[in-house]
DNA sequence: ACAATCCATTGATTTGAATCAATAAATAAC
DNA sequence: GTTATTTATTGATTCAAATCAATGGATTGT
């Protein structure tokens, strides 16, 4: 019970320094738990993304769908904060396509509870700031990365960073994630094994 | 004098209901002017972006180099918000180069000022946090467009929402803000001024 | 007004990745 | 455990855009 807002209570209290019980208490009345199955939808385009959430357990994910082509944005894993967060902003209908990848749990702020905190709640306006200026960090991270490197590159930097992302996603979506076809990374992959058999045989260096 | 702080101040007031002249004041105090001219550059990778500038004339841009090719990010014009905002955010070294397409006047904000606004200032953490949400609405609009629509459909847009634009930057300039070669824009122009023939004089339809 | 430089256009060629196609491997369904 | 379906790999072909190259036009500076 309680149990569903401890990590999402330790995340909020990290932001929020002077955050107290008696806040803490005010805002969890008006959060909501949600629960999707693996396989199901939790926003379509020309929805309005009404929430952020934070997510307790699980893996969803975000595509646009052009000319029947999916382009994944992005995977959102536990203990992360997932939202169509453009949508919510500027209230206007997704564009993106949000899919359960694995049986999900999150905890909802609705657009108006979020704004009742803004109004009533002390120092909420520094969370709000805050997570925009995070997710914009991110956003503006993805964005470098899709202007300045390869998708070997950022295949590389998944492999690194992510690991357990790509044991967890079928291979065309992270290659949907990195902008190619399923077959491009199949042969990025298979070029990747090759320089590295290379590299142990040693065939060309000294 | 109080002339250069004219339209800033509007542009706050207009964010920022509660803003009184008394708290305007200690705000405009902090203000800096700054002027730069064509053909300089204002960030370099590496530097950290310690402002947040309000533009009141001139244009400016930044960009990615990537082998030896500029990957032009955005164009900032009068009456709107310029900053490395990721790197002002972060305080980590910009990755994008910012260069001075005309002479240009900025009011600054700098990032001690605005973190001791946020602790004095009523309210100013709300303009904070809208202006985050409003930079991130315009990044993600630009992501999407790159993800999502082809380069012609991109130029068509410019075309039709930043006309003076156009005008007054060079095409190259242009071509890499769309993500193709200057060679590419050029065919792109020609393939539309083409189809716009063809329609005038009506040599497929009805 | 002139030269010099920069920029835009156009054509020919190359290239990297998408598409098409077939097979193999892995996963899910029964 | 077997079949069916989905996913991944590999090869052949096609295609769109980059590169290379040359010319013409425009802008800048003196």
């Amino acid at each position: 019970m309680g149990d569903k807002f401890e990590k999402v209570k330790t995340f909020y209290f990290s932001l929020w320094p002077s955050l107290n019980e008696d806040n803490w208490s005010e805002f969890e009345k008006r959060l909501i738990v949600k629960k999707y199955e693996k396989g199901n939808y939790i926003l379509r385009p020309g929805e309005v993304c009404n929430c952020i959430s934070f997510i307790n357990y699980g893996l969803v994910r975000s595509y646009y769908l052009v000319d029947g082509r999916e382009i994944t944005t992005n995977f959102f894993v536990e203990d992360s904060v997932f939202s169509n967060y453009q949508s919510f902003l500027s209230r206007t209908p997704s564009l993106l396509y949000t899919d359960v990848l694995e049986d999900t749990e999150m905890i909802d702020v609705d657009y108006d509870s979020l704004q009742y905190a803004y109004e009533n709640i002390p120092d909420s306006e520094r969370v709000g700031r805050l997570v925009a200026e995070q997710l914009y960090i991110l956003l503006s991270a993805r964005n470098a990365s899709l202007l300045m490197e390869s998708p070997e590159q950022r295949y590389i930097k998944v492999l690194q960073e992510k690991p357990d992302l790509i044991r967890r996603v079928p291979q065309y979506m992270v290659a949907s994630y990195l902008g190619v076809t399923p077959e491009a990374l199949s042969r990025i992959r298979s070029r990747i094994s090759k320089r590295n058999a290379e590299l142990l045989t040693d065939t060309s260096s000294r």
